[in-house]
DNA sequence: GCTTGATTTGACTAATTAGTCAAGTAGCGT
DNA sequence: ACGCTACTTGACTAATTAGTCAAATCAAGC
């Protein structure tokens, strides 16, 4: 049997899959191992626990999928408040295009994994505390580009990115809990709020 | 043995406790026995599952410590601003205690709890929901007061109070996630940010 | 083709866990 | 004191689960 994609990676995945549709502590080493094709023994060769594999599932996830994206939604090539609406925008269209395909609106698997484990697994809540300030550090470069642009005025651009982070994952939460998408396609005005000024529409070009 | 609290509301603070400081998924019926000082059967004589349990203590929270705490805060013989200060300050305060008291920070349960079961026990998501919106009500009567008096400036104060309640939870959920309490304290000036105004200072007479 | 090391397999154990149930006990009205 | 009901108990089963391990298989260099 080719396996095309090795091993640890697609546990990784299984993982990552898994636990973010249902919860981190549902899903069994069993389970992990049935989704990516492999047999128990394999797992504990190539890991020594799940919460091990979580934290490289994070890691990958972030790597192969996360940084690309923010890299692109963030481009300093935009308008700095134009980033914020792409990323906000991207968000939605990946959530509807989830919901679409699963029926179900499952939010950000750093923030519901996180608050499960930060009591019980420290060192995966480390990986995601580490990943969120990644995430945060986008938002503080647009803000101050904002602000160097006199396009919105606040004192300290990494505390009002820090809120910012907060108000979106929060809404993203609301979003699991209530399956709908509504706190999300409410984040452009909730966040223009925050910051103090209209986030730009997006030209719906949306080259597919 | 005469005990003094009847089984089931024994059962509804066992749950509670631990599935707040631990997650909904890692509390076992056995675990929930043994903090309730009950054996087994008793707890399925009392309820047929721990979902059910756990909706139960939800709404027992509610009302008697919930309720009451926000009753308090939002009471209109404060005035608005004054009132969202109440809240924050109160949550702030409890959070420290509970701090010292475990060390940790451990957030709030309705979140934390909601988004770990909205994919897996939807009855008890849907309880979440429901508690969320009664808190919802707090800040969006404060915020049309604040309106009424010209102290904040917003065109929907029920919108707006979506928002303050997304980003207190938001908060509340970074709080444990990073087991820090420095996202609770930096919320009055957040919650300032985001409706416009800046909330009062409240005058420390920490009476008890 | 052979050897060596890495990986995979399936069958195994021990522990945990949800849920059941008949027998016992406490409390309450009469 | 009696009997009825509601509750409690502890011992039980069946199922799930984490983790182990020797044997089999694969892959790569020589």
């Amino acid at each position: 049997m080719a396996q095309i994609t090795p091993t640890p990676i697609r546990l990784q995945e299984a993982l990552y899959e898994l636990m973010w549709h249902q919860s981190y502590g549902r899903v069994t080493i069993d389970a992990i191992c049935e989704r990516a094709g492999v047999r128990k023994g394999s797992f504990y060769h190539a890991y020594p626990d799940k919460a091990t594999l979580a934290i490289e599932a994070f890691e990958f996830v972030w790597k192969n999928e996360a940084k690309p994206w923010l890299d692109d939604a963030f481009s300093p090539s935009e308008a700095p408040l134009t980033r914020l609406a792409n990323w906000l925008d991207g968000g939605l269209q990946k959530t509807l295009q989830c919901q679409q395909e699963h029926g179900k609106v499952y939010g950000c698997p750093l923030f519901n994994v996180g608050s499960e484990l930060s009591t019980l697994e420290p060192t995966v809540a480390e990986k995601v505390v580490e990943i969120l300030r990644r995430n945060r550090r986008y938002i503080t470069t647009a803000l101050r580009d904002a602000q160097a642009e006199d396009l919105i005025e606040i004192d300290d651009a990494d505390e009002v990115a820090r809120d910012v982070l907060t108000l979106v994952e929060g809404a993203l939460t609301q979003a699991r809990i209530s399956n709908s998408t509504d706190p999300i396609r409410r984040l452009p005005l909730s966040v223009g709020r925050l910051i103090g000024a209209m986030l730009p529409e997006l030209s719906n070009l949306t080259v597919s």
